[in-house]
DNA sequence: CATGAATGAGCCTTCATTCAT
DNA sequence: AATGAATGAAGGCTCATTCAT
């Protein structure tokens, strides 16, 4: 019987180093998901890893898993902060009253402003929409929503008339420009950004105007 | 997908046959080149590894990296095969002679067609782009040619006039437009295929149109 | 654009270190089963880890996992293979045409000599099958055959007749004892083994009589 | 289950009622010791996680460690507590003064019972008492002790004479037997319950009979 | 007495890549 | 040209255990 062995092999286990700390679990989720949206958008989905955004934030692995079943979690949690407060921001604007005009130019600047802060966690959306199916639900009810916002949207402030699926081109259109100017892809392709932006401008200022 | 793909390697030759073996090397970095579109195309980049390419493609790992030095190449190769492809195509179509809104139809079908059998590689795209430093720089290529393409096209074409920012914008809402329809995400949405369809033909009706 | 970081991030995979071998693969397999066999008769299966086993081989983790689905396949593995030899040892011996008693005592010998070297993986044997509903079909359907073996024996020796409950209660009797015997158990609890074994060896020798 | 605990506890107090909080030390030991037999029948040892444990039982992980060292510890409490109540019934059993045959019933019936309600702390037993020193020792002292009451019990009733080692042969075959039947090993094996019991209950008898 | 947030070693498994044959 | 056995870094996730409150 191999007393000793048997004892040494279950023994490994003994802890050691600095002593835990007390948070507020809500704190602790906060920071996680924060430092989660950070290494996203610098390193993508699949060059970061639970180990590393649990670091980040000042934990431990197992801390990470106390908080989200698993990486996808965390990536869908930081992913709806960001639509949310995205979509927040919007309605602020378009209650503002302003001049058709001055609000395209704000609401440009605003989902500009998202999509640079979010870039790589916007990269790595598409992927994983494609091949994980939780994702897929998640995305697509989020775009539902959206749709449906803008529907509600149009009704109420008598803006010309236009389709369903005319909406959705005009998201897909803002999204993927905002995206190119996010990413940078305007200096190596010979773009202006400014023109760029007043282009987009004028899309939207054309939507506002009755 | 192994049908159209045939038709890229046309001009090299057409690959049948699950049987390889000691073939000429352009053959093989062919079917290996086959074997990973069709994976990304399932799997996506992240998806698929190196080691199930040879596999399918009826070779060992060893041949793969005989012929990529690494996973990223075959990437690249599959996406270049891709981007020429279609590009060939849609010259052949605007060479066509047909009329603006015959021809605005074929080529947002050609479209369709090419981002659905693609669509996975497309998922795995925007996140290398982001991830990637050599991606990026091909990818970046590939969009100046494009861009300059336009530009060249709408000069001997005499279009109406835009600017190249407005070249950019429009491409970016065709892509995205036809991603999202190749990925499925309209019936989630509550939107016609074919009215979305037919928006698009309208904006390439539009372009094409003196 | 995280150009470097990205890179750096990408790039840290670079293999170093002494190079691979080659081998036979069944050899491999096998060298990588009695690694296995030794772990799990050492530590148990818990605490015998999947890499350690590739080590104690002489192979690196990756290795392990390109013979062996997951840990408890190899586990299983190493369990029929004790089974096998076990069976065909008693086989040879029944087949031997020596008197009962001696062959009585032959065979109590091999039993508790394989009990005594696969004593580990039989301790951890029953936790397995209780856990694991794979585990459990396969140590059910051994027990099955054992069971038929059994009764095709007495039948063909025309021993004295008993019951397949008999037969089973005989077998628990006799793998429970030599366990306890090759676990060390008899020196704790006052117990002599020559005597045990006396006893059991009548046992069976009783049966061997017609 | 719950039931026949709380039948084990009954010399404490019976603890009903799922809310603790804040009571005497010995109540929250034993609501934490019969959450832990209950885990330990589900999931065996090593499926059942100390926090685990704690939760069913309606306290924090921490709780669990003031009044257990280490896992283990919760282990041998149970075995302990399992040990003794099996053993306390059988001496009623023996007091009864029962004709030998019934009493034979009673006591396969009962043992059948324990091991029954027992089965996942048993079939993780054995690989504990071979992996881990310390359930070894606990393990060997239960079984010394119980030898030596079989021992004077035999002498007290002048049941037919056997050695120690029979005795441990008996022992041996009455738990294994029984194990197998709790288990839900019988269906597998084309063995019928009521058969094996009857031979178990021939061989209590005949030790009975002086 | 009890809590529960936090720990961190470590296990299982994957996969891009190499090189002796 | 092709093979394919082998590599080994690393990543996702678990869980026994601790201690500040």
């Amino acid at each position: 019987m191999p007393e000793k062995t048997a004892k040494i092999n279950r023994e490994k286990k003994v802890l050691r180093g600095p002593r835990p700390r007390r948070g507020d679990p809500a704190e602790t989720r906060q920071r996680l998901i924060t430092a989660a949206a950070k290494l996203f958008n610098r390193f993508g989905y699949h060059g970061t890893d639970s180990n590393r955004i649990a670091k980040e934030a000042g934990y431990s692995p197992g801390t990470f898993y106390k908080h989200f079943k698993e990486k996808r979690d965390i990536f869908l949690t930081a992913y709806e902060g960001w639509i949310v407060s995205e979509w927040e921001a919007f309605q602020v604007e378009l209650a503002s009253g302003a001049e058709p005009e001055d609000m395209a130019r704000r609401l440009v600047d605003l989902q500009l402003d998202f999509h640079t802060r979010w870039r790589g966690l916007r990269a790595s959306l598409l992927e994983l929409v494609f091949a994980d199916a939780v994702v897929r639900r998640f995305y697509r009810d989020q775009r539902r929503r959206q749709l449906d916002l803008m529907a509600q949207l149009r009704a109420r402030m008598n803006t010309r008339h236009q389709s369903r699926e005319e909406d959705a081109i005009y998201i897909y259109t803002m999204e993927r420009s905002c995206d190119a100017i996010a990413q940078g892809e305007l200096s190596n392709l010979g773009l202006d950004r400014g023109v760029m932006v007043e282009v987009l401008v004028q899309r939207v200022a054309s939507l506002l105007k009755q």
